[in-house]
DNA sequence: AGATCGCCCTGCTTGC
DNA sequence: TGCAAGCAGGGCGATC
């Protein structure tokens, strides 16, 4: 469950590993990993064999390699259990291995995209000047970019007429956040995942977007959250900081502030989990009428 | 255009 | 034991 902390780890590993070599080869073994480029496996694999890759940048949960010489950049997201690994040519093939890319160096390793679920993927697009992929020209930054505007932000909510769960999985108002790293924000903040983003004053948005900051700077300092095997760094070694999550996934344990039940709502297909007591919800249960 | 919701996908877990 | 349902969930496109 890569969110923006896992992801810059691999952009790291990509900056690290990667960045600097020239493609020799692209196998692409499964559609869907390339279904957001247009023109299918034959023309993504043509738009990178013999390009130099530059280096790795992300916003939010997207990462790419700009092509050198040519305005142009490899995106990718790795959706729900997507890996980027770094691996000896000879390695055995991973059973959910999507798209190959070999280098033209001596270098003996091979870049390899492996995604069980098959809800990310990569695609090449053009290049605004600023050097973003046009596909995501409409992904806000993430509360990590320096340029990140706080006070737009909290504008923004003000405007909006929806709930605030809902606003931080927004990535057109703030871009990097999932749901884990949502229910850790909103528990250290004390709020209601439904509570409505109108009301919330500016001091209350700018205190949230601090514990957003926080709780992914302490997973970064860790290198990335890891719940299961799906998911590892670039290099195939997991991150850990499942043991620092404070809500999510706690259900029935003790909230580790006030020692209430911490609960779990179905959400939005998904879950949100919460302290009944720390985070009260925003307006009392309607009465039924007489 | 802002808000909402269904769908995509595989493997593990749970329940009968 | 076997099968089905539930769950995980980001992003996109359809709809109102």
């Amino acid at each position: 469950m890569p969110e923006l902390p896992e992801v810059e780890v691999v952009r790291r590993g990509l900056e690290r590993w990667v960045s600097g070599r020239t493609v020799g080869g692209v196998e692409v073994l499964h559609p869907r990993a390339v279904r957001r480029h247009i023109g299918g496996g034959s023309d993504f694999a043509a738009g990178l064999l013999g390009r130099r890759i530059g280096t790795a940048r992300r916003r939010g949960k997207y990462l790419w390699l700009p092509l050198e010489d040519g305005g142009s950049a490899v995106l990718g997201h790795l959706g729900m259990s997507g890996q980027l690994l770094v691996q000896p040519e000879a390695a055995v093939d991973e059973k959910h291995l999507r798209i190959r890319i070999r280098f033209g160096d001596g270098l003996g390793t091979e870049l390899r995209f492996v995604d069980q679920r098959t809800f990310g993927g990569l695609s090449v697009h053009d290049t605004t000047p600023d050097g973003l992929p046009d596909a995501i020209a409409h992904i806000a930054r993430d509360p990590l970019d320096p340029a990140f505007d706080d006070a737009a932000f909290h504008r923004a909510l003000r405007l909006r007429r929806t709930t605030i769960k809902r606003a931080l999985l927004d990535q057109s108002l703030v871009s990097g956040v999932g749901n884990i790293y949502a229910d850790e924000a909103l528990w250290r903040a004390g709020l209601h995942y439904d509570r409505p983003t109108a009301g919330l004053t500016r001091a209350r948005s700018v205190e949230l977007l601090g514990h957003v900051r926080d709780v992914m700077n302490a997973a970064l300092a860790v290198g990335g959250t890891s719940f299961d095997s799906l998911y590892v760094n670039v290099n195939g070694e997991s991150g850990y900081f499942d043991r620092s999550l404070d809500a999510y996934g706690r259900e029935d344990e003790p909230c580790r502030r006030c020692g209430t039940a911490m609960r779990r709502r179905p959400w939005m297909n998904r879950s949100s989990y919460f302290c009944p007591r720390c985070q009260r919800p925003p307006r009392p249960l309607p009465r039924v009428a007489s």
